[in-house]
DNA sequence: TCAATAAAATACCGATCGGTATATTTTAGT
DNA sequence: ACTAAAATATACCGATCGGTATTTTATTGA
């Protein structure tokens, strides 16, 4: 019964899947060790032979939690045939935070940002990287829209990437704190309007 | 040498003076006895003298420090004419988090928005109620302008309010998590083509 | 000025915090 | 099946957590 990957890395797998979640509701600071011995059954012992310390096991639930919404939101947009439908795809995705899987506790980096913006660098770090991507892989669409003339070309490629981003991740936040998905919608549907108001 | 106010209320205000920009930073959870004494100068004997616990010191400092926004904001608001200059004023007053003087810590509606997510239900209602009296505000605005015949009447007041919302505290959230205020003036000129986008 | 009262400091509570040294159990290669 | 190594559990560490009962100090009205 040898199998490929180690018991140590399938424990690793079992304590971030099983804590991610906490991590994300209740934050770094707000989450203790045995809230995540009670979540995975483990001993404390178990746990930080698998880590070094807590903060090794937030930065590996942020991975985690990222990387969900991230594969699932690449895959719609490889999906999408033009860069207006490839952009569209969020205002699918996060339609009532129900179009994907969303990890516990909402969005990571909208929780993790507000969270790790001081007392923890190495979180703020990753967030920091993660929101720099996500502009990137926006102002990419945007720019390819451009060349292929589905956007006029005095569309601005930055400012309409922090824009999005800003909608959503504003929208989730407002979402969350009134008890109210359909704010989400709403602030979905200027999400969409600011995308077809590029058309050329 | 009588004074109007009881020495308990200037000591509760020196309370929140001095500890408002602690929770606002680091957070319900992040915020323990000891920062308010070392803030303070006061023991925890004194503290607790004045408030019943910490969740009421942590709720009278979120009134404070979003009282301090509303209280500048409105100000400009109201010496604004147009209804489009008032809605503008948000461009001017949230700039780079210097056209007003903010807390310490940031935006105290994001912050504790995402922060009581749970654990937290009194100040969760709290910020709820926040963010509606602003979306309230806005709508009002929105309204007005409408029937002074600045805006279409096909404007949608809500979804333009919230979007509004959305993109500020969202802007604000990228700013200080990418460490770029420019950031959010990108941001805030897509706030300010939304709005002059509804001119009729 | 002087009590009555209010406010602040001291000293303490049990519980929990993150973390670790050590012992026990389980895994995995032979 | 046996053993060396790896993984997990046990038991403990000092520090700090939020909170309180009691004592000391400061305020206040007469």
């Amino acid at each position: 019964m040898k199998n490929e990957i180690s018991k140590a890395e399938r424990t690793r797998q079992l304590i971030i899947e099983k804590t991610a979640g906490i991590f994300n509701t209740k934050g770094y600071a707000g989450t203790s060790l045995s809230d995540l011995t009670d979540a995975t059954g483990l001993t404390k012992g178990s746990i930080y032979g698998n880590f070094e310390n807590k903060e090794e096991v937030a930065l590996a639930c942020f991975d985690y939690n990222l990387a969900k919404i991230n594969t699932a939101v690449q895959q719609l947009i490889s999906e999408a045939g033009s860069f207006t439908d490839k952009l569209l795809v969020y205002t699918r995705a996060y339609h009532s935070m129900t179009g994907i899987e969303f990890p516990e506790g909402g969005c990571p980096i909208l929780n993790t940002a507000v969270d790790a913006d001081d007392t923890n660098n190495l979180l703020k770090d990753r967030v920091a990287k993660a929101i720099l991507a996500w502009k990137k892989r926006l102002i990419d669409l945007i720019k390819g829209g451009i060349e292929a003339g589905e956007f006029t070309a005095d569309t601005h490629p930055e400012q309409l990437a922090l824009s999005l981003i800003a909608l959503i991740e504003g929208g989730i936040m407002i979402a969350k704190a009134t008890n109210s998905p359909n704010s989400l919608n709403k602030v979905l549907k200027t999400v969409e309007f600011l995308i077809r108001h590029q058309k050329s």
